[in-house]
RNA sequence: GUGGGCGUAGCUCAGUUGGUUAGAGCAUCGGGUUGUGGUCCCGAGGGUCGGGGGUUCGAAUCCCCUCGUCCACCCCA
């Protein structure tokens, strides 16, 4: 009966194939985000609740998983990092130098309905850079998602980073006579334009009660294609003109990072969060098959207003889901490493000699598996090929400790190499020459 | 949460207008063959056809409910 239980809609198991996957890829933010000189951290999975309500409302109760616990506490399963992040630097800021380098992978769970790309339970990489008020942080996080795409194998060809400045954004809306308390709401239309047709958003602006003259000048802005195209009326502000400069200097250190041809400024992008305060920016593939890879921007407010010494922040997220699609849909993702080095083999059942070897070959640190089933001979080598160990090691040819060794990996002419020798041999030399054999460093 | 498509073996799928004990390939397990082996041959296990209810002499097939999945909406930290 229990065989009936299917798993909860929205999770996923991991199969070994798929949890190498996920591994891999961990393994990838982990090294991009290391090599930016940032350290990990984590929380609790479950914290309590108020800890979202209290920034989004009590409304956002609904979107996540939470339970009151036996002492009739709310606590919730975490649907993002960002406020445990908040929490915790409030708690130490004091103590902590900056800027604040951290990264974290976490298990994060939201309760909405499973979709291609979205689902209840995932995996989610952050990235948070904190006190640096400047441009250079917001390029500093930009470059270390370009680094993770790269890491995976990724290329300007599939994917592409869009960069707006919600300061420009709310400076234009503003010059067009947009009232200041309506601009969220037209933030919210604009950030579905990618997914409506133009029409329809006009219909959504007007609805919002925007002028046509309002909802032309907004037309005119959504067109544009670079920073370039910006006309010279639109500069008439200061606040405008100012905008512009931050991006503009956002992109010349885009440009020195090197990574100007993975970067175009977009008009379009606003991102759903309210909380944004500065540049705001995504990852997309350049298809448009799938939903944002990456979401990151400057949140210079947040963590003051979560209780904290307000700081300038800025980082990004980036979820297991949809890079996983996308490298699975263009072939990059990678096959799994073998578990294991060494398959020894023996005819006769001679478990102690057996045994002897596979704790000398373990002991150099090398993985090593044997026919715990005991089968014939040639069902050994082919469990030694499927398992993709490198090494088989062939006792009972020859008295213990002899035993040969063949290296499947092809030498340069062609031939398979191999060797017959003893194996937990006292001469240093033997010893030094066999671990030369096996690839194993020698110590 | 709303609307729609789809659910047959671990995987990819057959299964005629409703008609005997529901099939194939791959995979798994076992046996045999083959000259350091991924070949070939033989065999086996595995499905109450997602689950429950109904219509019918008879349901994988038709109807209802439910669960899962996919798509669109809502939302998207």
């Amino acid at each position: 009966m229990w065989m009936k239980i299917q798993s909860a809609r929205g999770t996923r198991d991991f199969y070994p194939e798929d949890m190498a996957f996920r591994q891999w890829l961990v393994e990838r933010w982990r090294e991009a985000s290391r090599r930016a000189g940032f350290v990990e951290v984590d929380g609790p999975e479950l914290e309590s609740l108020e800890l979202y309500t209290d920034k989004s409302g009590p409304e956002i109760a609904e979107q996540l998983y939470w339970l009151e616990d036996k002492s009739g506490r709310k606590l919730a399963l975490r649907p993002e990092f960002t406020p445990t992040l908040a929490r915790m630097i409030a708690a130490r800021q004091a103590a902590l130098p900056e800027p604040i380098r951290w990264f974290n992978v976490s298990r994060c769970f939201r309760y909405e309905r499973a979709q291609k790309g979205r689902l209840r339970e995932f995996f989610q990489w952050n990235i948070d850079l904190v006190g640096v008020e400047g441009e250079i942080g917001d390029a500093e996080c930009i470059s270390i998602a370009v680094d993770a795409l790269k890491n995976v194998g990724l290329t300007p060809a599939d994917v592409q980073v869009k960069v707006n400045d919600r300061r420009l954004l709310g400076a234009l809306v503003r010059h067009l006579g947009i009232a200041e308390e309506r601009v969220p709401q037209v933030f919210a239309i604009l950030d579905k334009r990618a997914k409506v047709p133009p029409e329809a958003l006009a219909v959504m602006l007007a609805e919002a009660g925007l002028e046509s003259a309002q909802r032309e000048g907004l037309e005119r802005i959504l067109a544009w294609q670079g920073l370039g195209d910006i006309e010279a009326r639109e500069l008439a502000t200061s606040e405008i003109h100012a905008a512009v400069e931050a991006l503009n200097r956002l992109f010349a250190h885009l440009e020195h990072y090197g990574i100007a041809e993975w970067c175009r400024f977009d008009i379009g992008i606003v991102r759903g969060l309210a909380y944004y305060t500065g540049p705001v920016w995504e990852v997309h593939d350049l298809k448009g098959e799938f939903r944002a890879i990456f979401g990151g921007g400057r949140y210079d407010r947040l963590l003051g207003d979560m209780g904290g010494k307000a700081m300038p922040a800025c980082g990004f997220g980036c979820g297991d889901v949809v890079l996983g699609l996308l490298l699975e849909e263009r072939g990059l993702r990678p096959a799994a490493e073998p578990a294991a080095d060494c398959f020894v083999l023996r005819e006769k059942p001679d478990w102690p000699e057996m045994l002897k070897a596979v704790r000398f070959l373990r002991g150099m640190g090398l993985r090593t598996q044997f026919d715990l089933k005991e089968g014939r001979l040639k069902r050994q080598h082919e469990k030694a090929l499927e398992s993709g160990a490198r090494f088989k090691v062939i006792l009972g040819e020859a008295p213990w400790p002899r035993a040969r060794i063949i290296d499947s990996r092809a030498a340069a002419d062609g031939a398979m190499k191999e060797r017959v020798a003893d194996l937990a041999p006292d001469d240093p030399e033997a010893l030094k020459n066999l671990k030369v054999f096996l690839g194993v460093g020698a110590s």
